[in-house]
DNA sequence: TTTTAATTAATACAAACGTACTAAATAAAA
DNA sequence: TTTTATTTAGTACGTTTGTATTAATTAAAA
């Protein structure tokens, strides 16, 4: 029998590597070649665990989507009061680690460029989780009544993605301690009782 | 004397070209060659006007930059009260209409791949914008008290950056019967004499 | 140790790319 | 009409790209 590799982890690695690469060089640095290098394989080698440059370019993509959820979900499983978690959770979408910000740097890229080559289909599990998590935080009655919950999950939403972008692009200036204040401030709008920024920093 | 062609016209017309390009197939299908199809010149002919492709792409996206600048600058020059005028500057940041819409998308590509080709530095002309509006809204008398103003700064380009991004790949979804309504609470929440949405729609 | 199938390495090739170069065409001035 | 500088068109070259192919290497089973 052959040298046994555990496929799926290599093309994790190679993924990663492919990662590393877009952030070193964006997308068009990305040629199968420079995969292969950076994560020390031969060409063939390669191929053999993707056998074209769109099934690994997929492939890396999807297993961002897969480390973003997973990290987020984890979020979810802590044991904490939801108005807490609900601040905990925008905070861990936005970047302020370097994992986060490879994260998404590497999944603004793939969305810039990916659209072209397959039918690219907006994700929006943010979306999905915001819209069953507002609903709990007012069964546990801690929301201020006369909510629009349409309303204030769309505002919620592209508040938070408009710091996580900001932070990504302009880190220097939306440090953390600029972020909290202000997406705590925002979700105290909407709260009975009020939240601590200092819990958060 | 030579046939005489305006130098200037014509390389904002393959600029456009370029535009279109970005829309259909994304950076990586705007080879110098389908840019001269796109704009039905010969390769030598378009080597006439750009002596490289970098300086097409840069000179491009500069193009992209004045258009939107020169979009917001008119909405400023518009006569009529400072706190409206803060709620069509934000929605003309919004992309809306087909126009605006090829903006931010070309835009988008730009940032995204450009920032490895030369160094990338943040625009934010719109954090500027802010930054002179407010205060001028204080000194109208149109603000509440106790406004911390560069968290609503902060604030207020999030949540519109955000609402644009999400209106770029979700436009079904974020209509601007949806976006209407919460930049004018947002903003409400900060002046004295709260605005109508039904103004802007 | 020998066998054997999976893995790796190396090379090759057609296509597409940016760029360079040269001849033809153009239109305004003489 | 002739002249002339500019614009245009066409072709060619060297690289780099994704992909394919083939031989060498590897390590587990016999």
């Amino acid at each position: 029998m052959p040298k046994q590799v555990n496929h799926e982890e290599r093309r994790q690695i190679i993924a990663e590597a492919t990662w590393e690469l877009i952030m070193k060089k964006g997308i068009e640095g990305t040629t199968v070649r420079s995969i292969a290098e950076e994560a020390n394989l031969s060409l063939g080698s390669l191929r053999h665990y993707f056998s074209s440059q769109e099934e690994l370019l997929s492939y890396s993509m999807e297993l961002v989507k897969e480390r973003v959820t997973e990290r987020l979900e984890k979020k979810f499983a802590q044991d904490m009061p939801m108005d807490e978690l609900l601040v905990h959770f925008f905070l861990e979408i936005i970047p302020l680690d370097d994992q986060s910000r490879l994260e998404m740097t590497v999944w603004f890229h793939f969305i810039a460029n990916v659209q072209f080559r397959h039918k690219f289909e907006g994700d929006d599990g943010i979306l999905q989780a915001l819209q069953q998590l507002l609903p709990v935080l007012e069964a546990n009655g801690r929301l201020k009544p006369g909510i629009d919950f349409q309303e204030e999950i769309e505002t919620l939403y592209a508040l938070v993605d408009g710091l996580a972008i900001h932070c990504l692009f302009a880190p220097e200036r939306l440090t953390k301690e600029r972020i909290v204040p202000i997406i705590v401030k925002h979700v105290n709008r909407l709260l009975i009782h009020p939240l601590n920024s200092s819990r958060f920093l």
